[in-house]
DNA sequence: GCCATCATTGTAAACGCTTACACCAAACTC
DNA sequence: GAGTTTGGTGTAAGCGTTTACAATGATGGC
């Protein structure tokens, strides 16, 4: 247990010049450089204008005195605060955490920091979040989904805070984004499948309940594809479960459970997918001979699985890097495309072949 | 680059960074309402000692120019930010990504945000990002490990900034931290192994050339629950690679490829153990009956693999949690436990089994 | 009724920094 | 050599808050 006494008692002996230890001021590295704070705010902003000789010595009482500039102040007067935020569903999805990993990694070689926020795939939550970042002062913002709580996107318009939609495309958007077109990449998996020979094809979802447009998107795609071919896909071919392994399993012996089963699966996430695929290996079903499994996302392990995940790829850090990129440009006051729609590319692997031929059955 | 012509010039009387829409002000407030600033001021900090008759006048005031006090001037003033630094080595390995998540959670229940930054699992970037994170004001700072570059911790006890170190636990230590003994925890697991008979064991760890005190900590452990039974750890049996399921079957392919292999393979991660185990099945060797594997981490897939994974069980989130709880306490100059050992339980489950009885070699 | 007390409200001084502007040599121009 | 640049430096005015402190009017005790 630590009380105040105790963990700062001992200042004296070391060169504590202020009983509190007072943060060193651009006024105090002034004084031990013998110059004004002009010259010492200018050694940081714009080296090349002081004189060398000024500029050996304020950088010696700078290193003197740990001397580091408050960002507070800095924000107040120049309006701007080198921190943009990111609103993301949850950080346990790891793509989410690879596109914040690459977003974030972009703005630290631009000396940008970053702020996140978790909206655990709730619109009025994001809302709250965006307008508690706005209060931070972040000079811009990275959302997820194209789809916002009323309002919201007009509020920063009005305040004329950059922002960016990711994980999404919808080319008539009339606000900036970066993704991939969530429909469209299911509906190119969803026609593979067809094209293998497929017709009852069932889907498992995270997310239907919440407020989700990439979820929405994404059996929009399988319906689509399987309209196409003049394939309906009925309601409980659509299985919907939180997000984890075990929801994959036990939304695979949901959809295995009926006289008549899938003859391939589709799942919204690798997660499901691998549940799905181990609980084949569980029961004894063979993959992708007795029934075909996707996912997506492609995770690392997903490769690894045996046989090896057939997922739709999504270019998760890319969009992080992009969003990073786009905000900067803004920032900048420089050109950035408005629209950046990214591929999703499919990661064909070993988890779909024909459908077995029906056994038993009369022939047609 | 920016250049202050393009970026500021046509703004005009505005004066603000962009035309327009200059985000309102205290003052505008207070003109609106009728009242002083300090009024405004008291009626978010202390609203009950503002009159009814007021606060109705400057809420509606609020409401209507939509008004968001400004954090950095807020800041500047009162001297905190209400923000906490996280330096974390990487998102992409998943309990980093739990903790950081359960540790933002926890703060945006205190009205508090966070900064993250990576350290890549470098000491030097570390320092520098702490000293980045302390640039912009942070309240409290959260590192991973017990080990930084020297002179970091008295920096920050210097600069009075509360920190605390997580994902180790050293009883001696005069820093705070919360986490479990990495040592203790990988030296329980090996008693577990040594106990079902294994006298041949092989590790294979992650970061060793980096400068990463739980990786060593964990070997520390292998080789003194060995110690304790007169046997040693050769070289050869501790393989290095970096961190993937890839890097987990190629140490393994690796430990495997030489005339007398080891009985039990220790992993400083789950990641290493799944790609051992897949490798295992693709190789056709059986686990647990020829070789026993175990993990660290325990991730959620660890107990889905066939057979599923032991493994230490690492308490991410709780981690995380509690160093925000810990942080908080320290600035409210609350009461707040500086050292915390976490259990770090063993989740035993299918990958360990005595060691198979040497076949063709002389009986004793 | 007078004075002390109290509850409200306002005034204005910071907080640490950036930057427009003023200033002053030294280095040019002719 | 007087006038004009030029480059380096200092002065001081904010930036949007919070918060001592002062000021005010109302309340209550006697």
């Amino acid at each position: 247990m630590i009380d105040r006494e105790s963990a700062h008692g001992e200042d004296g002996a070391q060169g504590g010049r202020h009983p509190g230890h007072r943060r060193p001021t651009l006024a105090d590295v002034a004084e031990v450089a013998g110059v004004s704070t002009a010259t010492v705010s200018r050694f940081f902003s714009s080296p090349e204008a002081v004189s060398p000789a000024l500029r050996g010595r304020v950088g010696s009482a700078v290193k003197e005195l740990e001397y580091v500039p408050d960002a507070s102040a800095r924000a107040l007067v120049t309006g701007r605060t080198n921190t943009l935020g990111f609103v993301v569903p949850t950080l346990d999805v790891a793509p989410f955490a690879a596109g914040v990993q690459a977003f974030q990694s972009r703005l630290a070689a631009a000396d940008y920091t970053s702020l996140m926020a978790y909206s655990n795939y709730d619109l009025a939550e994001e809302a709250r979040q965006v307008r508690a970042l706005i209060a931070r002062g972040v000079d811009g913002i990275v959302m997820v989904g194209i789809e916002h709580a009323p309002g919201l996107t007009e509020f920063l318009v009005e305040r004329n805070v950059p922002f960016v939609n990711t994980w999404v495309f919808e080319p008539a958007s009339e606000h900036p984004c970066i993704g991939f077109d969530n429909s469209e990449a299911m509906r190119k998996m969803a026609r593979y499948v067809l094209d293998m020979g497929h017709r009852d094809i069932a889907i498992i979802v995270g997310g239907l309940d919440d407020e989700n447009d990439r979820a929405r998107g994404r059996i929009e795609g399988l319906r689509r594809a399987m309209a196409e071919r003049g394939l309906a896909l009925p309601p409980e071919r659509v299985v919907e479960r939180r997000y984890g392994v075990t929801d994959g399993r036990d939304a695979f012996r949901q959809l295995m459970a009926v006289t008549s089963p899938p003859t391939a699966i589709l799942c919204t996430s690798d997660v499901y997918a691998i549940g799905a695929l181990l609980e084949c290996h569980r029961m004894g079903i063979g993959v992708p001979e007795e029934i075909s499994i996707t996912g997506f996302d492609d995770l690392e392990i997903s490769r690894h699985m045996n046989p090896p995940l057939t997922a739709v790829n999504v270019p998760a850090a890319e969009m992080g890097r992009l969003a990073a990129e786009y905000l900067l440009a803004r920032i900048a006051d420089q050109p950035a495309a408005h629209l950046t729609e990214l591929d999703s590319v499919l990661s064909i692997r070993g988890t779909v072949a024909p459908p077995p031929a029906r056994t038993g059955g009369p022939l047609p």
